[in-house]
DNA sequence: GCAATCACG
DNA sequence: ACGTACGTGATTGCT
């Protein structure tokens, strides 16, 4: 059997187009030309194309008005005109598709509908072939058949309609789709149908009667009012049932082998592309090396032999390229330096030859100066003068944009290979010639060097560059020597408690095994759902995911903890959860990141998070397990250097204290002040009773409605956090903002000037734009007003620990200290401390990380020490 | 490559 | 009628 794919580009450009355009934000190339609906077309396309694996395709438009007009002038009639802004796109799908490699059809007065009938008909003939038709458009249900199904698109699925679905949905046979239309209308099309009967009606008396034909042959047999209606609107129901019926007699060539797929004409593919600027899309093809094309920007560089043929007199940009994804453990290649005279690129061994230029009194700037800061302190280099990094400048400016030169290039009119164009991918990288590396690199140089100015002044107009200069551009430095650094990590701790987690997970899988009576993977959600919800019957506690072809269970914590007292086995698959994670991602995850120094080299990602806040990587140590004490011990395999201990410093509710600052609520700010327990206090306040008399649920209680303040709380998610129900929890928060009015008001203004300005700021000026809080769809921008409440709290507090971070380590450098700060987890500070140093360092940090901005609360720091990260803590 | 799950603040 | 608290990263299974 061959597989024929019959897709209705009709439908799916108009699903894609209001997929986006009811934002009212609809996504255009930097000439202005709408490409939304073809963004969508395309990913379906390649979805389509790798679910369905097909051997012949044709994508059918329709084609000017249609016979049905001529018929019914009201045919349609309901639709409001096609958008200009999608009309434009249509042309250029036809393209594209043809790009893609598929065979299109339009004809003249007919409908894709019709074309799709008429392939589908000669598919039910010819026997060799099934035909597989792609839509989200019912009326093409009358197609199925044995030889025909359906696959009906959803929102985020589809519903595989084969004629057994078909008959179990529907209860009548597929042909009779078209006689169920005629009873019933389609508003959408304007189709009549008989009014007063809906789809209820029309399938029962279809399931009664047969055919719309018989139904009127026996109406006599019909009773009551239903009669009537059915008499009175006997002709257009015959009329819709004319409109309703695909044609499948369209005078064209259905000849198979004529649209036989055979994938995708690449060159003409990427132009569009191009084009279009979907760069992301060409990123993620897999282009063949002789279709790689040349770059656009022309550029005079030179490969040198040695640091005497570098001529440099004045300021410039460097940009360093490596060989791998992973700056901590890629080989250097070389670097590209560029100004207004000179373009060189310099392999790395020349560099190493005479570094002087690094270090020279040259204003520098780069991309990604952390990155050179660390390849360079790894090979004993340093670079002086470097004020710019045009990472950190984009970031500030847009925190949505992707820390990649390339893709910031080709955003700004510099055509360039995407990186893994040039290296291949992570799993199969390999090297280019060096002239393609030093051209690309002196590429990056050029744009960096070219587009600096533009960049200071747009950060100057958004009143960002104190920010830039003062703390974004000081912290790269910081985070550098962090890296650079590293925490020294105890191996055979690790090992040791990675064999008893083994056996650990051995033994508990066997009790599965036996409890379930057969032997599965535990970590495959999908198995594990089968055998707790079918094979062993436990009752499923939630309703079910939407039909289609996923997962049907959830298996999280919080659906296994509300079934644990339903059969045993439960805690066993919890335990085994914990036990997997623990090894896996901490135990092996861990030891597989232990540098040749015995240490962990953790990336700290500056330009990552939404908020201003950092992030880790490689491993993530933001994320060691701290909550329960069986994943607590992991911390002790984390150890100090000899003669030294490790501190951690940790800031005291920041956020809370934050938020009582900007919103300035009295009662929260004197509970501070006085340094209150600031949850009994707020229990104290809501409850109406004296702070001794606050009994721990109701402590527990109001700090879940503290912590739900500062996510933008809702009645739901309280009630979910709390277990109660979301009345009682609405009336909580009621309470709360009455309590405290201050607070509401806050809210409510930062919401009303959000709305105002379309973005928050944090109190060091960090700006970050949200979209969401213009979207048409409520749910969107629900989203969008909790991100708005919560980003001025976490990115002040991010900003706040950044500041001391930055101190911190300018006096510890003026103080010639050995110690060394090694962490940031959001509100804590993890240092490595000689024993000769530690109460000069305590100090240090203390007074810094209290003092370092003036709210109208007192910062409180926690310090903890310990011979680990476990008793540190 | 995405979804599910779970680790942290 | 809908679907539901903010910000991250790593691992696994599955298509």
């Amino acid at each position: 059997m061959k597989k024929v794919l019959l897709i209705d580009g009709n439908n799916i450009l108009f699903r894609s187009y209001y997929a986006t355009a009811y934002t009212g934000n609809i996504m255009k190339n930097s000439k202005g030309f709408p490409t939304n609906a073809l963004y969508g077309l395309i990913n379906m396309l390649n979805k389509i194309i790798n679910e369905e694996n097909p051997e012949y395709v044709m994508i059918a438009f329709d084609k000017g008005k249609t016979f049905r007009h001529e018929k019914y002038a009201d045919y349609k009639g309901g639709r409001g005109e096609t958008p200009d802004e999608l009309k434009m796109q249509f042309p250029v799908a036809k393209e594209l598709v043809e790009a893609m490699g598929f065979k299109y059809f339009e004809i003249d007065n007919y409908e894709a509908d019709d074309i799709i009938g008429t392939f589908a008909k000669a598919a039910t003939l010819d026997k060799e072939y099934t035909a597989t038709i792609i839509s989200s458009d019912k009326d093409l249900l009358q197609l199925i058949n044995d030889e025909v199904e359906v696959k009906l698109l959803k929102t985020n699925d589809f519903i595989r309609m084969t004629k057994d679905e078909f008959i179990k949905t529907y209860g009548i046979e597929p042909p009779r789709m078209v006689d169920l239309k005629a009873l019933m209308g389609d508003s959408s099309d304007n189709i009549p149908g008989v009014s007063g009967v809906g789809e209820k009606t029309a399938l029962k008396l279809l399931q009664e009667y047969g055919t719309l034909g018989n139904l009127y042959n026996n109406i006599d047999s019909v009773s009551g009012k239903l009669k009537d209606k059915l008499i009175a609107d006997k002709d257009k129901a015959f009329m819709s049932y004319d409109l309703a019926t695909i044609y499948r007699d369209v005078p064209i060539d259905t000849d198979f082998s004529k649209i036989k797929y055979n994938g995708i004409d690449t060159l003409h593919y990427i132009d569009l592309l191009n084009e279009l600027e979907f760069y992301s899309l060409i990123k993620k093809m897999d282009i063949k090396e002789n279709n790689i094309r040349e770059n656009v920007i022309d550029i005079d560089y030179k490969i040198v032999n040695s640091m005497d043929e570098v001529n440099i007199k004045d300021d410039f940009s460097i940009y360093v390229e490596l060989f791998g994804y992973n700056y901590h453990k890629s080989d250097v290649l070389g670097v590209s330096i560029y100004n207004k005279d000179n373009c060189y690129y310099v392999p790395f061994d020349i560099l190493l030859q005479n570094p002087t230029i690094l270090n020279s009194s040259y204003n520098k700037s780069t991309y990604d100066l952390k990155k050179l800061i660390y390849v360079l302190a790894r090979h004993n280099l340093t670079i002086s003068n470097c004020s710019f990094d045009m990472m950190v400048a984009s970031y500030i400016l847009n925190q949505n944009i992707k820390d990649d030169i390339t893709y910031l290039m080709n955003n700004n009119g510099y055509s360039i290979d995407f990186y893994d164009k040039e290296f291949g991918s992570e799993a199969k990288i390999s090297l280019p010639s060096m002239e393609v590396i030093a051209k690309n690199a002196c590429l990056k140089a050029k744009f960096i060097y070219e587009k600096k100015e533009e960049f200071l002044k747009k950060l100057e107009e958004e009143n960002s560059i104190n920010l830039f200069s003062k703390l974004e551009m000081p912290l790269v430095e910081v985070l550098a020597d962090m890296e650079v650094t590293g925490i020294r990590v105890n191996r055979e701790y690790l090992l040791q408690m990675g064999d008893e987690l083994k056996k650990k997970i051995f033994d508990i899988s066997q009790k599965i095994y036996e409890m379930s009576g057969c032997e599965f993977n535990i970590s495959s959600p999908k198995q594990l759902g089968e055998v707790l919800f079918e094979k062993l019957g436990i009752h499923y506690p939630k309703r079910m995911k939407k039909e289609g072809e996923r997962n049907k269970y959830l298996t999280s914590k919080e659906i296994l903890d509300k079934i644990r007292h339903l059969h045993p086995i439960v805690d066993l698959i919890e335990e085994y959860r914990v036990v997997t994670k623990l090894y896996n991602t901490y135990i092996v995850g861990l030891i597989d990141e232990i540098d040749s120094d015995g240490r962990i080299h953790t990336c700290f990602n500056q330009t990552l998070t939404r908020t201003g806040r950092l992030s880790s990587s490689n491993p993530n140590l933001q994320n060691i397990p701290v909550r329960t004490e069986e994943g607590k011990i992991i911390r002790k395999a984390f150890i100090p250097e000899e003669d030294s201990i490790l501190l951690s410093s940790d800031y005291s509710q920041i956020e809370l204290r934050v938020f009582a600052h900007m919103s300035n609520a009295t009662n929260m700010i004197e509970a501070f002040k006085r340094g209150f327990d600031i949850h009994a206090k707020t229990a104290s306040d809501i409850f109406g009773v004296p702070i001794d008399k606050v009994d721990s649920n109701m402590r527990r209680q109001a700090k879940a409605v503290n912590f739900g303040i500062l996510y933008g709380i809702s009645s739901f998610g309280l009630s979910e956090d709390l277990n109660i129900d979301i009345v009682s929890a609405k009336s909580f928060i009621d309470n709360y903002l009455d309590t405290f009015p201050s607070i509401r008001e806050f809210m409510e203004e930062i919401v009303s000037n959000a709305h105002r300005d379309g973005y928050v700021k944090t109190i060091m000026n960090r700006k970050r734009i949200i979209d969401e809080l213009n979207n048409k769809n409520y749910m969107i921008r629900q989203s969008g007003e909790r991100m708005a409440k919560n980003t001025p709290i976490q990115g002040s507090a991010a900003d706040i620990l950044k500041k001391a971070m930055i101190e911190i380590y300018q006096e510890f450098n003026k103080r010639h200290l050995k110690s060394k700060m090694l962490i940031q987890v959001h509100d804590e500070l993890v240092f490595n401390v000689y024993k000769d140093e530690e109460s000069e360092v305590e100090k240090i940090v203390k007074d810094i990380m209290e003092n370092t901005y003036k709210l109208n609360v007192p910062l409180v720091v926690d310090i903890n020490k310990g011979n680990d990260w476990y008793e540190a803590k």
